[in-house]
RNA sequence: GCCCGGGUGGCGGAACGGCAGACGCGGCGGACUUAAAAUCCGCUGCCCCUCACGGGGCGUGUGGGUUCGAAUCCCACCCCGGGCACCA
């Protein structure tokens, strides 16, 4: 137990961090910027620790970056439209607003609580009308430039969320949100065209180098893009008529003995009209255009389909062949369309396999090859003008082939579909367009911004949006005509909301324009954002796009919005995330009571690797707060004695542990090692304390020195606790606003150190030396070891590596 | 299937190719105390020899390799986590 007053302590500080307004950002300040960002939370009112990871995190560099002379800028806001404000309406009755606006209360308490400093005035709220009227001009810009459009499409429905879901909200088959089986429907919905930014988003990646790896790998993925030709089939009997194919395989065109369409291909019906295949096609149709997502994956390797009476003409063979439909080639991808060849590609082999179809190998396999389809290098085969190349040249080949017969060209695909963004929900930001019967698609007019979200009585979704029945609301007049029209009763996704928050921080309060330019320039990009990786595709690659638009409409400067990323790992406790459903939260409150908010921080801190998932150890906050405990005795003379003695080698000794010590905790917390930066401090606490309590006892002026600095470096770390001893100790300074401690490269070198002499790589021996020893005196004192002889037994070592004044090893043979 | 990570004491984890296990948790022993808490000190990878002092062997998922020297680099494999996936 602390003797010291934990919780007036961090009142104190708290209220005179905001009073001062110490950590409150200017444009004006004569200092670089560092632009500190998390991801804005969802205002779920309740903070478990594992939240608190990713707090701490963003406000030891908030601070830390501050002592290193950056203007820094840190805002917080919140996420907060979307489904569980609108669920919890829906199962209590009471409003969302309500919902919300007290969540946001209680969250910027416990946020508070934890010491984490902000630059309140640029708090935002999704929800709040101030901020949602940018966001439906976001859209507009969007619309005005053809990059919004509304389209029906097969799309992912949601049937519990009774919504629509963009394609980065379904995992494997699932809805993210809550689980269910996503269906495929047939609706009318919005969509923002990402897709013309596909090529740019995974370009840009590369200029991303202090992202982690693994998120743009992620993001590479998801964009999927691949390279090869489309080109034209004839169709026999049918001379008005061809099919589109794409393939990343030309140079196996030779091999191509049937043709796969997706089922729903528009040309399908048209080939069977009023042959014997109409029926049995539109039966087969139906059928597969029930099945799921989920059982469409599950039924892998399982091919079916059939064949529909028609042949296509291979262009390189000149040969008919079969024209199929299958629930394996899907009308959302490529053209919808595919040219099998089962000798390369294990799929076509299934399907041919399974339908009796011919298969031609176009591509050698190895001799030793025993597989099925062989999709590796090699020389092409029964493919004519094509034999004996590789597979690269092939292809080269083939569409220089394709192009001279005037059938087919290069292509590139994209796996990255267009966002969608229109959801059949209350709690989002309304859709700013009118549909009139005589104009069609009408936007809002941007100076009748905000379209107000209105009060309704009823939030449960029926299928269609809960506004939609909001008379008051959908019934309006054409803004261009003047007749009476409908307004659009779809809310934004919220990930509409949050693809742009970051550049309403840099000048949140204004009322004219989203932003102004000057302040986007000044502050964009972000400099460090921080948050989970389960953003990896999600908010971060819609960010970026939303980013590259506004730069292409010279509304920003750069392209990519966050210069540096880090992910940090999430908190396990018994086996699983933390969360209200597993029931497994812990929170931190209890902590907060018995230890206070700084041990809690360097627990948060002290946990494990930033990057890795952590285990929660109850007693883990127990530990740093016997850390901190210890600190507070030393500065309060509770620890050994001191005295104004002369300076011995035990003091210069102690100076260089400080020294050390800074340089190591500098380097660990800007390389975000945060557990090994509290773990030197603990170090050289114990190590203060083991020099105060040595006979000699500590000398008033290297005590004093390295004091300074211990609470220098807690300063990010342990706030409240750092700054009250500073003051104790008769500083009359803000702490937070004092220079980050600096270390002389000359008191880090090591004097004295422990040389290891191996016997054929075995440790045999420990000599102390010193640290300037020359190579050949390292060696001669190796070989001079009693230790060392015992083991060569005076016969001569065949050879002796010196790394002075670290190792030397004597082999022996 | 392809592409990323990662396997180190009882636990969380440290470790520029150079003393494996820093720091912390837990455990054991001791000091202080009437007692307890708190605090402080010592020990704490496994096995073996020794009354002891000491000393030896084995150890970073498995098997190979490179190197004077490998947790670290290379190859193969096993396991765990993540991403993509009937994507043509």
């Amino acid at each position: 137990m602390a003797s010291y007053d934990i919780a007036a302590i961090e009142q104190k500080w708290q209220e005179r961090w905001e009073k001062e307004r110490t950590f409150y950002a200017s444009e004006a300040a004569d200092a670089p910027k560092f632009y500190n960002l998390q991801m804005y939370p969802y205002p779920s009112g309740e903070l478990h620790v594992g939240h608190l990871r990713n707090y701490t995190y963003v406000d030891v560099l908030t601070r830390y970056k501050k002592m290193r002379g950056f203007n820094v800028m840190s805002p917080m806001g919140w996420d907060s439209f979307g489904l569980p404000a609108e669920n919890a309406a829906i199962e209590t009755g009471i409003h969302p607003l309500t919902f919300t606006e007290e969540h946001i209360v209680k969250m910027t308490e416990q946020v508070r609580r934890l010491g984490a400093v902000y630059d309140w005035d640029r708090e935002l709220a999704a929800h709040r009308p101030d901020y949602y009227r940018w966001t439906q001009w976001l859209f507009l810009q969007l619309f005005a430039n053809d990059l919004a459009y509304k389209k029906e499409a097969a799309v992912n429905w949601c049937p519990d969320d009774q919504t629509v879901l963009a394609n980065e909200q379904v995992v494997e088959g699932s809805c993210e949100r809550c689980g269910a089986t996503v269906e495929k429907r047939n609706l009318s919905q919005w969509f923002f065209a990402i897709t013309h930014y596909g090529q740019r988003l995974l370009d840009d990646l590369a200029t991303l180098d202090d992202w982690p790896e693994r998120v743009r790998v992620m993001q590479e993925n998801w964009i999927g893009r691949s390279e090869g030709a489309s080109f034209r089939l004839p169709i026999a009997g049918h001379d008005d008529k061809s099919i589109d194919v794409y393939t990343t395989r030309p140079d196996t065109m030779f091999g191509m003995t049937f043709v796969v369409l997706a089922p729903e291909h528009p040309l399908v019906a048209e080939l069977v009209a009023g042959t014997e295949y109409e029926a049995p096609v539109a039966e087969f149709v139906e059928q597969v255009s029930h099945e799921t997502e989920v059982e469409r994956m599950a039924a892998e390797g399982d091919k079916k389909g059939m064949s529909i009476g028609v042949n296509a003409i291979n262009p390189a063979t000149g040969d008919e062949v079969p024209i199929f439909i299958a629930d394996y080639v899907l009308l959302s991808y490529g053209t919808g369309a595919i040219m099998a060849v089962p000798g390369q590609d294990q799929r076509d082999w299934d399907f041919a396999k399974a339908h009796d179809l011919r298969i031609v190998r176009t591509v050698q396999p190895p001799d030793d090859w025993d597989g099925e389809a062989y999709v590796g290098e090699g020389p092409a085969i029964n493919s004519g003008f094509l034999d004996g190349l590789e597979v690269d040249d092939a292809k080269a080949k083939t569409i220089e082939w394709l192009e001279e017969q005037g059938i087919g060209e290069a292509a590139i695909q994209f796996r990255l579909r267009d966002w969608l963004i229109s959801r059949q929900r209350y709690w989002g930001a309304p859709i700013p367009v009118i549909h009139c019967p005589d104009c069609g698609i009408v936007p809002v007019p941007e100076d009748q911004l905000p379209v107000l979200l209105p009060e309704i009585d009823d939030y449960k979704p029926e299928g269609s949006s809960p506004l939609a029945a909001a008379e008051d609301f959908i019934n309006t007049t054409c803004p261009s005509c003047g007749t009476a029209a409908r307004r659009d009763p779809d809310t934004m996704d919220t990930f509409v909301d949050s693809s742009w928050y970051y550049l309403r921080y840099v000048d949140a309060s204004n009322d004219e324009a989203p932003f102004a330019r000057d302040k986007a320039d000044y502050w964009m990009s972000v400099d460090q954002y921080v948050g989970g990786v389960e953003h990896a595709v999600l908010h971060l690659l819609y960010s970026r796009f939303i980013t590259k638009v506004l730069y292409d409409l010279g509304y920003v400067g750069v392209e990519e919005p966050f210069r540096a990323l880090f992910t940090q790992g999430m908190i396990v406790k018994d086996g699983a995330k933390m969360s209200k459903s597993k029931g497994n939260v812990v929170s931190p409150d209890g902590y907060y009571e018995q230890y206070g908010a700084d041990a809690m921080r360097l627990y948060e801190l002290f946990i494990g690797p930033p990057t890795d998932d952590a285990v929660w150890n109850d007693r883990g906050v127990e530990g740093t707060s016997r850390f901190l405990d210890r600190v507070w005795r030393l500065g309060d003379g509770e620890v050994g004695t001191v005295s104004d003695r002369d300076e011995t080698p035990a003091d210069v000794e102690m100076l260089r542990l400080a020294h050390r010590t800074v340089e190591k905790v500098t380097g660990d917390i800007e390389r975000f090692a945060f557990n090994t930066a509290v773990a030197a401090l603990m170090e050289f606490s114990n190590g203060l304390g083991a020099y105060l309590r040595s006979e000699a006892g500590g000398r008033r002026a290297t005590f004093d020195t390295v004091y300074d600095m211990l609470l220098r470096m807690l300063a990010p770390l342990a706030p409240h606790l750092a700054h009250e001893l500073w003051e104790r100790i008769g500083n009359d300074s803000m702490l937070a606003t004092e220079p980050w401690p600096e270390w002389d490269p000359e008191l880090t070198k090591l004097e004295r150190v422990t040389m290891v002499v191996q016997v054929d790589g075995k440790v045999r021996d420990r000599i102390d030396v010193d640290a300037s020893i020359t190579e050949a005196d390292a060696v001669a004192l190796a070989l001079t070891s009693a230790r060392v002889q015992e083991y060569t037994k005076g016969n001569e070592p065949a050879k002796v590596v010196a790394r002075p004044p670290k190792i030397v090893n004597v082999v022996t043979a």
